[in-house]
DNA sequence: ACAAAAGTGTTTTTGCTACACCCATGG
DNA sequence: CCATGGGTGTAGCAAAAACACTTTTGT
């Protein structure tokens, strides 16, 4: 015996959520589908899963071949699988969300599958279930930037605190207090002073600060909480 | 145009981790396998997607089969998909977690599947990656229940203190102080009441409360924090 | 009467919030 | 010299933690 009879077998895709930061918003990296159906329109970056890849691989394969980027922050968010989300046929699809630094990201591959970065807040109108999916994300992004420190992923690996906040006030839509805000993330010991400055965004200019890789890794899954409660939505 | 051409598809299936609570201790409801390979091995409780079911309906069907119990609470945990985790042909694994009322449980069920409740400290062997799923299924649930009062759903509907307090401890390994546990879940206003006491368990007899459904439904997404911080561990 | 578990209140500490002024620099 | 954004300190408050005694009742 070498199969199991008589089951459905189903396509299995995966799909790819890239958010990026600009300095000023959040955005979204989309492509124009170029296979039927709804060639042409907006969606998520996806692949059909490969006979022996893992789900993990093959949304990594995914998100190389459209950003030219590897080994950047991916989890897997959720496996969409209504009966009729693609009309031609069933298709499973894997979905993972990533941060990537949006610099880093290679300009002349979008070319090649006519991506754009698209602000959060003005995604177009999308293929099958992709609004849904993204939704899922950004609700997903801002439960989990709430406990650990993922933002950072987004920055370049030298940023400034001002930088940082803004960052953290566009994903919650909310204003912070920059003393409190400073307090917060230094007090996590997670950020290394730097000498330099950047001076391009104020006269007097910023310090850089960067990473402490160690003490990432270690202080990961120490529940954080970055986020104020009181309500102070925009 | 009808089909995707070319493309690799793949076996589906679900598994459920089922979460009891017996008044003591966390249990998870494991069944022996039933068909090769690994037939009369201890595994969770699955099924293969059927061709015109969402995920969704076939973690609850095949919960069901197995317990008799719907409407319960049950949340999509991860989507395995390692290419060789099933030998005999590649098996995507979509998991679900399901809390649910031990008491509620059709003992008559379990005689068809072979099913036994298992603490969770003492898993037997498991097929394929089983364990691994049960692994996350634990550190989600302790994520989850830090933030939101799910743990109710373990529990019958009327439930004193105490043994919602064993509850938490179990389910963190922690000691907690009673007399903080109850100001802190009392102030949720989640909470009812009742005029009878359970006698079975001391012999002044506790309270009995019940959730307040209304306050449950709107306050379910309202971050709680259950958990005290220092590490109370045992 | 005593063992065993339930129930309850106060003090201390900690962490969060609110808030305002000075600094450095380019123009 | 002044407009712009960067940087810092403190006081008040609310939530969490630590902590101990009384109540009930079955045996």
């Amino acid at each position: 015996m070498t199969r199991y009879a008589k089951q459905t077998r189903l396509l299995v895709a995966v799909d790819c959520i890239i958010f990026g930061f600009d300095g000023t918003e959040m955005k979204l990296l989309l492509v124009k589908r170029s296979l039927e159906p709804e060639k042409g329109r907006w969606s998520l970056m996806g692949g059909f899963v490969d006979i022996n890849e893992s789900f993990e691989k093959a949304a990594a394969r995914v998100l190389k071949e459209l950003t030219g980027l590897e080994n950047v922050y991916m989890e897997q968010l959720f496996a969409f699988g209504e009966p009729n989300r693609d009309p031609i046929e069933r298709t499973a699809s894997i979905t993972y969300f990533s941060l990537i630094d949006i610099q880093q990201y290679e300009q002349q591959i979008s070319h090649e599958y006519h991506a754009e970065w698209f602000p959060v807040k003005k995604i177009p109108s999308l293929i099958f279930d992709h609004r849904d999916m993204i939704e899922m994300a950004k609700e997903k992004l801002r439960y989990k930037a709430a406990l650990h420190p993922i933002l950072f992923e987004l920055l370049p690996p030298k940023f400034t605190l001002p930088q940082l906040q803004n960052l953290y006030e566009g994903v919650y839509d909310a204003i912070m207090d920059k003393r409190n805000f400073s307090r917060k993330v230094l007090s996590t010991g997670l950020l290394v002073k730097q000498k330099d400055k950047d001076k391009l965004s104020s006269k007097r200019g910023a310090y850089y600060y960067k990473i402490d890789k160690r003490k990432y890794l270690t202080k990961f899954n120490a529940f954080l909480n970055f986020v104020p409660n009181p309500q102070n939505l925009k």
